[in-house]
DNA sequence: GTAAACAATATGATTTTTCATATAGTTTCG
DNA sequence: CGAAACTATATGAAAAATCATATTGTTTAC
């Protein structure tokens, strides 16, 4: 101990966190993404949109006609939820659902012309935020941010044992 | 295009995704975060605890005696949720609540006897869970994901203007 | 061709989380 | 001192998310 502690807290003189979650994996990811996160997902709430709604929005600009199962996957949501959350989608008149003529368990989603308008305003949106977090980083470690988590959700993919 | 799509996916020829949001930072982070902690929360949910309940274990067992809010904010949630987990975790028998007598409006959140050794048990279970993810990470990216996270907090605690 | 196994989506009930605001304690400033 | 402004926590009501399972459609194996 370099100095006398003046407090309970793990902040050393510098003001820096010590101990164990301010350098654990979990964490930082968590704290990251939501930190990250905050000020963009303000926009999207103004935009008049719940994050998992704009979540949604964006993979199926990417990929229109997706099912059900597959957007819970990449919007990060529970396939329960997704499916509400694209009855609200539609009744707002942003996608319409159609049964997949080739496998009628399936639901394929398309965005409306509403929905694509919604999704050109705020993808753009989305990138500008991200340049300017990139930009913030620069110098730094930023470079490595995405190769890194890319590399991370690769090793994972793969690796993910049901039984845990 | 290097080549015919066969569907609606942004899937190529080599099954890497493409399109705005597998590139897309916030994604990355929210993503990586989710798939990374996926494991690691199971063991939690089999001790017996939900995650919050796990992170504020985790931040007690760093920093004994914290307040409601600075508990929030390293565990990643609400005030008044906070309120409630630590309620609950008290029942529990797992931490004490004491009105700080400095100030009687604030609540410092002491860990038990049992709440210690469950952190005992668990924080060693992360530390090891962690290890293992940096071992999948080794060569590829991985020495550098937990600096370059480090940066991005670093970069935005400063700059958060609640305005957005 | 049909029963069993499987897969995709939907739904009811419950739990978790949020939002707004109430309550209680403290500091500031006249 | 005492009112106003502020800070920390708590709480009721509402919204969101989860869990288990039902429903509907498809494939497999006889």
């Amino acid at each position: 101990m370099t100095q006398q502690k003046t407090d309970a807290t793990t902040k050393d003189e510098t003001g820096q966190d010590r101990g164990f979650v301010s350098d654990y994996l979990l964490y930082l990811l968590a704290a990251a993404s939501d930190v990250a996160s905050a000020q963009f997902h303000a926009q999207v709430r103004k935009a008049g949109l719940r994050v998992p709604e704009w979540r949604v929005l964006a993979c199926l600009s990417d990929t229109d006609g997706a099912m059900i199962t597959q957007l819970a996957r990449q919007a990060l949501a529970e396939q329960s939820r997704l499916t509400r959350i694209i009855a609200q989608m539609e009744e707002r008149g942003l996608l319409i659902r159609r049964s997949d003529p080739a496998d009628g368990r399936r639901v394929r989603v398309y965005l409306t012309d509403a929905g694509r308008a919604l999704a050109a305003e705020l993808v753009p949106q989305a990138r500008r935020h991200e340049a300017a977090l990139m930009e913030m980083l620069k110098g730094n470690e930023g470079a490595h941010l995405k190769p890194a988590l890319k590399s991370l959700l690769a090793a994972l993919d793969g690796s993910v044992d049901p039984q845990g």
